[in-house]
RNA sequence: GGCCAGAUAGCUCAGUCGGUAGAGCAGAGGAUUGAAAAUCCUCGUGUCGGGGGUUCGAUUCCCUCUCUGGCCA
């Protein structure tokens, strides 16, 4: 039977540190979950591991995509069962880290069986909502698909939108679709273990911010730069929507100052942080590191933390 | 030293023709099904700078003091 090991965690919580040394001392292999990983190209402003790292512990899921494309939490399921796969064939563990909770979530309960997004029909939609506004869009919704629209605050594009996108596209409505339950939530998916970092909050917001100045030192701003003057990336792609790539955009846009930019960026980071710690608070069976590693550090508590995994009945 | 303008929520400010005040940002909590580092929801008692006066009642009007800008010496 398959199993993996789950590493979550905020931003800045430490957990890349951890889960290359757990691979340094465990046969397992690393996948990574974050939906801003993904691009190629945008390597300071995620704080990807660098180049060197990533060679000698290479991560499944990361440099997977351009910039201009968009990932999901559907791709991401499909790509995480595959990865773990390949993995278990090979007799080691996966271990998956990172912080997009969605992707998670999503692997382990699965998802309702939905249509792809379409980019024309989400244009369409968006064109339609410039026009009469998301009130109106709302509205419309509601006489197609009531539970949905009951269920979506009318302030929000980005679900009202998705519902509508997918009543557009198979005339069935969302609300519908979901009812039909969730597919498989991946019996495949075996034994997990689920480890958390969940640092005070006052500790994360201030590594932020000292990363955040880490990153403009490293070259952050020259980093968008780049990224800006391919000319065919957008401020609306999900890429250049990640916390701190926005600020930054704007900035190399006049919108604000230097510092003030600074400010908004370490503000967003933040905020992402918040949501994170939201989706942990509701996470069952996570197994709450932190005292561990902050009382011995990521090295002394690997034995304690391999006897624990054997202990488990964990085959490592 | 004189004159003028300010002093209201952690920050930037609005406002009360006199009936003890509210936005944005920050912060906190929550939601989260193919964009999720996204998108959205909820939450605001604060000696209205100190003191005095007028008034039934002052954060609001008057006096005075303190502080901060600016201008003039």
């Amino acid at each position: 039977m398959m199993q993996s090991l789950w590493l979550m965690g905020p931003t800045a919580s430490g957990k890349t540190d951890l889960a290359l040394e757990l691979a340094r001392r465990l046969p397992v292999e690393l996948i990574s979950v974050d939906s801003a990983l993904v691009y190629r190209g945008m390597d300071i402003g995620t704080a990807k591991p660098d180049a060197a790292t990533l060679r000698e512990f290479p991560h499944r899921l990361i440099d997977i995509l351009d910039p201009a494309e968009s990932y999901s939490a559907a791709r991401f399921r499909m790509d995480a069962l595959q990865a773990m796969q390949e993995i278990h064939a090979r007799g080691k563990v996966p271990l998956l880290v990172g912080g997009t909770m969605l992707y998670f979530r999503a692997l382990q309960d699965g998802l309702a069986e939905l249509p792809v997004s379409s980019p024309e029909v989400r244009a369409a939609i968006q064109a339609e909502a410039a026009q009469c506004g998301w009130a109106a869009m709302h509205a419309r919704l509601a006489e197609v698909d009531a539970p949905s629209a009951a269920r979506l605050h009318p302030n929000d594009p980005q679900r009202v939108g998705r519902a509508l996108e997918v009543w557009h596209l198979t005339g069935v409505p969302l609300s519908e679709w979901q009812q039909r339950g969730r597919e498989q939530a991946a019996p495949e998916l075996g034994r997990v273990l689920k480890l958390a970092l969940l640092p005070p909050r006052e500790l994360v917001r201030q590594r932020i911010a000292q990363r955040f100045e880490t990153m403009l030192g490293a070259g952050f701003v020259d980093e968008v730069a780049a990224l800006r003057a391919r000319g065919d990336l957008r401020a609306e792609m999900p890429s250049m929507r990640a916390v701190g790539y926005r600020q930054v955009w704007e900035f190399l846009d006049g919108a604000h100052s230097y510092q003030r930019m600074v400010e908004l960026g370490v503000t967003a980071t933040r905020g992402l942080a918040k949501r994170q710690m939201t989706w942990l608070r509701s996470e069952r069976d996570i197994h709450d590191i932190t005292a561990g590693v902050d009382a011995a550090g990521a090295m002394g508590l690997m034995p304690a933390l391999e006897q624990w995994l054997r202990g488990a009945a964990f085959a490592l």
